[in-house]
DNA sequence: CGGGAAATTGAATAGACTCAAAAGTTGTGG
DNA sequence: CCACAACTTTTGAGTCTATTCAATTTCCCG
């Protein structure tokens, strides 16, 4: 059971460009060239209206007036913040299938960016719009459960160790979108080890080093540095339930 | 805007006795003792039913089947979940006008426990039950809330320093309950050093320290050990934004 | 291939933690 | 109303995990 929850909306035909993503965004210290960083509508279906993201796109930045919440169809997508010196916070990654956006703020709290090339669908909302039942149950569903992660989140970033984090990540990560090996189960992590030290509050280093240290351990088993086998779950589970000394 | 909505609901009068707090709970290495540690139903309004709860008494307990969702009326209550060596994680804390424990899985992930005497009012929910659209819609409003509240947690507990956890749960729970005195907005913090380091991803030590280290700055007040003055909220704001190294 | 970014590895540092003890609070009973 | 006991908070000293800064090394991608 993911985050995902799947969502049918009846919501009228948007009359406005939905977030056309402004700026080419503020990015970390080096000024990333983004090649085509917009966001093309290429049609919708009458629920939503689908759009194309390249890799680096910009769904719409923090701050922004919110008025229309995602679905992925296709792609990855990160959702972060930024702090005024420069620390970035990952909240969380979405693929195929997650929704992410909903708020009940007048704008949002973080900035929604394509990973890879991204196809997504927008569904414009506003808190007073009339709401289906069975949709607001969807969406009631669908919010409950992004706050069900953010709260795991909060844990694992409040009173886990490196191990811990990294351990809890990758089975996460396995559930999402893990293909099923022979034997164990495979993860493609379609991010960063940069993006995975701003998910798990921690830096590229200590991630590296993490991942070293469970190559070693022959937990896991890496494949270039993208294709992770994860050998031994139980092990991994042990970990990332969190067992430092082993009460449990 | 504190994460409480109002919220109202017309929902059929429960049939069971909703969570009746089974087991005094395993608590931290201590077994402190909890004079009458139970739930005590008072009567109900139609709407929901009113529950009292003495200090330390269990709500619900994490893996406890979900049924219901609380407002609390009076006290406080501390939403935590234990890790198997026995770290302690609180995810919130709430207080009068607070809404919680509404999920969309079939157990709770937390426990819910009063931390003082407390007044809650629990309304029975599934998620298949026919929602009135007005209601849908205030509860949609609550859990987004809760999700961003979450998510900003998980950025403070990912990415600040304990200076910066601390000035930014300062002005949180100013927000939510504090007093405005003559000058300075005054803070009455209803739990222990402890629940702030379990709150914040820190130990008892970390947090008392740096309550002295902003006593030194002149940053704040305190009045016995749980009342604080914020005396200089605009510092506060700029600590607690993470501009580490003054880039703001 | 070759250039440039990303990842890994190494050495030293820093911030928070652990363990320990002192000081302050609170509640209770004489 | 004071004294004592139990608990919470604060302070101190030393340690440890993750960070920072600085190389390599590896991996892509043109």
């Amino acid at each position: 059971m993911t985050t995902a929850t799947a969502i049918r909306l009846a919501t009228r035909i948007p009359s406005q460009p939905l977030s056309p993503a402004p700026s080419p965004s503020r990015r970390m210290p080096a000024p990333a060239p983004q090649p085509s960083n917009r966001v093309a509508p290429r049609g919708f279906n009458g629920l939503g209206i689908t759009l194309d993201l390249s890799k680096g796109g910009i769904l719409f930045e923090e701050g922004a007036v919110a008025g229309s919440y995602y679905k992925v169809m296709s792609g990855a997508v990160r959702l972060y913040k930024l702090l005024p010196d420069g620390r970035r916070h990952i909240a969380d990654f979405f693929v195929a299938g997650d929704v992410f956006g909903l708020t009940s703020r007048a704008t949002y709290d973080f900035t929604a960016e394509a990973i890879t090339d991204a196809t997504v669908v927008g569904y414009r909302w506003q808190v007073h719009d009339p709401i289906d039942p069975g949709v607001g149950r969807s969406l009631l569903a669908t919010v409950c459960a992004g706050l069900a992660a953010a709260q795991e989140q909060a844990l694992v970033l409040g009173r886990m160790s490196a191990a811990e984090r990294l351990s809890t990540f990758l089975l996460r990560m396995a559930e999402r979108t893990g293909h099923r090996d022979e034997t164990a189960p495979v993860v493609d992590l379609f991010m960063s080890r940069t993006d995975i030290a701003d998910h798990l509050g921690l830096t590229t280093e200590t991630v590296s080093r993490t991942f070293t240290e469970f190559k070693r351990r022959r937990l896991i088993a890496l494949e270039g540095t993208t294709h992770v086998a994860l050998l031994q779950l139980q092990a991994l589970r042990v970990i990332g339930a969190g067992c430092r000394h082993g009460h449990a």
